[in-house]
RNA sequence: GCCGGGGUGGUGAAAUCGGUAUACACAGGGGACUUAAAAUCCCCCGGGAGCAUUCCCAUGCGGGUUCGAGUCCCGCCCCCGGCACCA
């Protein structure tokens, strides 16, 4: 017998009961054999998280909520959804962060990942427990060094000295993703240039195929634009501009714009670029140390910052334009960067607004070679013509030839002399994957002075970090681990003989590439992942996540995968079918920071309404993938509906009635489970709960009682975004199971949705003038007459001629009449 | 500079195969129930005029197409992201 208190609505009691059923019954979580044999997979992925000292942000929650409604959904409707969720632990974020308070990393993360698994259980999520990663256990991060081996053996890792990204700060190798405008990510400390031996991953070898597949898989627009940018290809070619005086040698230069040769009136290399001492005379090689000491000394920061002004110097050095046959003076400047094409441009300045200024600054000649239409080869250009239009002037027997012709004739004619080829070049970079630090995974390759560099054996794996108490880094450039002789040193794999560990550690980066590929196996100890499941339930099916990622963690891990189908690990080549980025929360209009003190602390939310409520109100704020503003008095209105829900399937006075639905009420159930079925689909979570909010409010209008058929859909409805008072309320009218199991979505009869009556817009010359209500399908003289009956459209119609009756069946009638010239005047 | 996304009530936002602009919710006002409070329920709530039927104006600004434009086209302004000397 329900005492009174049983029949309250408190968010807490009904919470805490079903999250410990979940996880008594398994509710969420699959055994070996139901991942081996489930019929209608559906993998619901979201990005895993960093578990920071501070807890689950509202930013994470909203993330995970918004996934989670996703996969609730596809369960309901009958899939066997498998959602798991896991730790990026490893990385700089957790190291610096180690470092400032003086904790050692191996003692923090586990106490922050055990608040994490707290926060994720109360907010609901539906997260199979049993299948988590942990990037830095060995028993992950050895299968994370198992696919470094793989890269190795297939000749897609390779160590080079490069050009690198250095922070003083964070005293680490940056990837270029990693430097935001010349600044470090993490700290914003300007970076250097250094050059070190590091390891990298050929990710160039696959920029075509990363950039076709872009075609084929249904990610956010925004995402794929982003990847599509940050690939950059351009076609072009590349030119060799003959050094003078110097048979053997030949600045190679990229151009997208091959046409404009006859224009290239001198040749720029970056001050890095290797033929600069070889071009230099011996009159100018002071100046050009000095330049060259100068923009090494320079950060990146502050190269960017003086864009206006163009600076370089002459070298003293000619080459040969190719087309031309004349001698152009070579210089060296600090706009043309090494990192891009061949680090050397030939100076276009009649048609590129660098090269222009450039010349400008410098009192170097400027030659129109392009014509637009009514323009000739002597028209004075007074800014650079950049335009891939018109013909070409001042180039010889090329002279009128238009630009697109011009491009492959002219490559085609000096490839001919071994002076040219067709060439595309990629904004993307190789990845470089090694960090001077401690907290990661140690890259697992062994130097022999007779062998090179061996992989560790897989049967060795994995190459535990050790624990080092001191972990600090140091200015040296080198690793931590160099410092522990004890564990660097270890014999040669091949020969046996003396040899030592590569002491940098990988990228983080690395661990988040291939993780979504370990959830489903990590009952597996001896394989990364089986082919079996992996067959099963990849690629994942739905994966929601922070737009911030759109080039780095959705970018290597698309390579990976693309790498793995290649060796035959895997028999698919794009990791994710669909990819959607969710929006960004601000609060009452501003961002949320920390030094403005005005972030949301969920943990009081969670306590004060329930995590339904919190859950239903993000997903209430706005469009899932445009964000909202969390404004601290809107919850109230989700709040609110709850209880409503709550209080219509559990009365308080006696039992809820059973019998047959209002026919009025029963059309708009129908008609609500039709919206909120698309909208959810679509992501649209704030119309759905609009829509389930309008049906409520029909459901209880005038204060009637609503009978069990009206209000049982509606709880498996609201069940993606609030799950506990489903179970409960789904309990409470008798079911025994959980209502996520058993596909309990509810179906609409479309034959419910037809309404009987249409109310039909009557304009007069394109204004509403009155509403008729006739049956659906009603004819257009039907239409017209009702509505000439109307007082206030006749009135209008008084006295004018209809000329034109424009009639959309159930929604709209547009009377167009003349005007009415005889009354008044 | 380039590429995205967006400007709609006091506020968050609905409505984009062109067809009754402002759904849903917050805030605000009024009322019912109640000893009271909470909860619940009902009514009002873009601006202006009017007792009212009703009329006029309004989706960042200016034009255009159309019977009809928040939605399409042209030209601007502003805000938020991302990229940025990429040859």
């Amino acid at each position: 017998m329900p005492s009174n208190v049983d029949n309250a609505y408190d968010p807490s009691a009904v919470e805490h009961r079903w999250q410990a059923k979940w996880d008594r019954d398994g509710t969420n979580a699959f055994a070996l054999d139901e991942l081996r044999s489930a019929e209608r997979p559906f993998f619901n992925l979201m990005m895993f998280p960093y578990p920071s000292a501070e807890g689950l942000h509202v930013g994470n929650i909203y993330a995970f909520t918004g996934a989670d409604v996703y996969g609730r959904f596809k369960r309901l409707q009958g899939y066997d959804v498998f959602e798991p969720i896991g730790f990026d632990a490893f990385g700089i974020h957790s190291e610096n962060f180690a470092l400032k308070t003086g904790v050692h990393p191996s003692r923090l993360i586990p106490g922050n990942m055990a608040n994490f698994r707290r926060q994720l259980r109360r907010i609901g999520g539906m997260f199979d427990w049993t299948h988590t990663v942990d990037t830095t256990d060995p028993d992950y991060y050895r299968w994370t060094q198992w696919i470094f081996v793989q890269f190795l053996k297939n000749g897609l890792a390779e160590k080079k000295e490069a050009p690198v990204n250095w922070c003083p700060s964070c005293m680490t190798v940056l990837a270029n993703e990693q430097v935001i405008v010349g600044e470090c990510e993490r700290c914003g400390t300007a970076v250097e240039q250094r050059f070190i031996h590091q390891w990298f991953l050929r990710i160039t070898d696959y920029a075509d195929r990363l950039l076709a597949n872009l075609k084929r898989i249904d990610w956010s627009d925004t995402t794929l634009k982003a990847q599509y940018n940050w690939i950059g290809r351009s076609v072009g070619a590349q030119l060799h501009f003959p050094v003078a005086g110097a048979d053997d040698l030949s600045v190679e230069v990229f151009t997208t714009r091959p046409d404009t040769v006859f224009g290239a009136t001198y040749v720029v290399l970056a001050p890095e670029h290797p033929l600069v001492d070889a071009v230099t005379s011996d009159s100018c090689r002071e100046a050009v140390e000095a330049y060259r000491a100068r923009t090494q000394a320079m950060d990146l920061v502050a190269r960017k910052k003086i864009e206006k002004d163009k600076t370089g110097v002459f070298t003293g050095g000619y080459c040969v334009n190719p087309a031309t046959g004349e001698r152009v003076p070579v210089w060296i400047a600090d706009y043309v960067l090494m990192g891009y094409g061949t680090g050397a441009i030939m100076a276009v300045p009649g048609h590129d607004e660098r090269d222009f200024d450039f010349a400008h600054a410098h009192g170097l000649p400027i030659i129109r070679v392009i014509a637009a239409p009514g323009e000739d080869a002597s028209t004075p250009l007074s800014i650079a013509y950049e335009y891939p239009t018109g013909t070409l002037v001042n180039s010889g027997r090329y002279d009128g030839v238009p630009v697109d012709e011009a491009k492959r004739a002219i490559v085609d004619e000096l490839a001919t002399e071994g002076l040219a080829e067709s060439r595309v070049t990629y904004r993307l970079h190789d990845w470089c994957i090694s960090r001077q630090r401690y907290w990661g995974p140690p890259i697992p390759v062994i130097n022999c002075d007779h062998c090179g560099a061996v992989p560790v054996p897989e049967e060795d794996l994995p190459v535990e970090l050790p624990h080092v108490e001191d972990f600090r880094p140091d200015q040296s450039g080198i690793s931590p681990l160099a410092r522990v002789r004890e564990w660097y040193e270890v014999p040669c794999p091949s020969c046996g003989r003396d040899a030592a560990r590569e002491t940098d550690v990988s990228d983080v980066f690395l661990d988040s590439a291939w993780y979504f590929l370990r959830y489903p196996s990590t009952d597996f100890d001896d394989r990364p992942f089986d082919a079996g499941i992996t067959r099963r339930w990849l690629p994942v099916d739905m994966y929601i996540g922070g737009n911030e990622h759109a080039v780095l963690h959705l970018l290597y891990s698309r390579f990976v995968v693309m790498a793995l189908h290649d060796m035959g690990w895997l028999d698919f080549e794009e990791p994710y079918d669909r990819f959607r980025a969710h929006g960004l929360i601000i609060r009452e209009g501003a961002k949320m920071s920390k030094s403005k003190g005005n972030v949301i602390i969920p943990d009081p939310i969670i306590e004060r309404y329930g995590a339904d409520t919190f859950r239903l109100y993000l997903m209430f704020l706005g469009p899932f993938v445009e964000g909202g503003d969390y404004q601290d008095q809107g919850i109230s209105g989700p709040h609110g509906f709850l209880h409503r829900l709550w209080e219509s399937v559990v009365p308080e006075s006696g039992e809820l009635a059973t019998g047959d639905p209002d026919p009025a009420v029963d059309r708009k159930l129908h008609r609500t489970i039709h919206r909120v079925t698309d909208q959810i689909a679509n992501l649209r979570y704030n119309t759905a709960i609009a829509a389930m909010m309008e049906y409520l409010n029909a459901v209880r209008a005038g204060g009637r009682t609503p009978v069990r058929a009206e209000v049982e859909p509606l709880v498996g409805m609201v069940a993606p975004f609030a799950p506990h008072i489903a179970e409960e309320l789904w309990h409470r009218l008798g079911h025994a199971g959980s209502v996520f199991d058993g596909a309990n979505w509810p179906e609409c009869d479309l034959a419910k949705c037809v309404e009987q009556h249409a109310r039909i817009a009557v304009q007069v010359n394109g204004r509403v003038r009155g509403t008729v209500s006739v049956p659906v399908g009603a004819g257009r003289d039907e239409v017209v007459a009702q509505a000439r009956a109307e007082p206030n459209v006749a009135r209008h119609l008084e006295g004018t001629e209809v000329r034109r009756i424009v009639h959309i069946p159930d929604r709209l009638l547009n009377l167009v009449v003349a005007q009415a010239v005889a009354a008044g005047k």
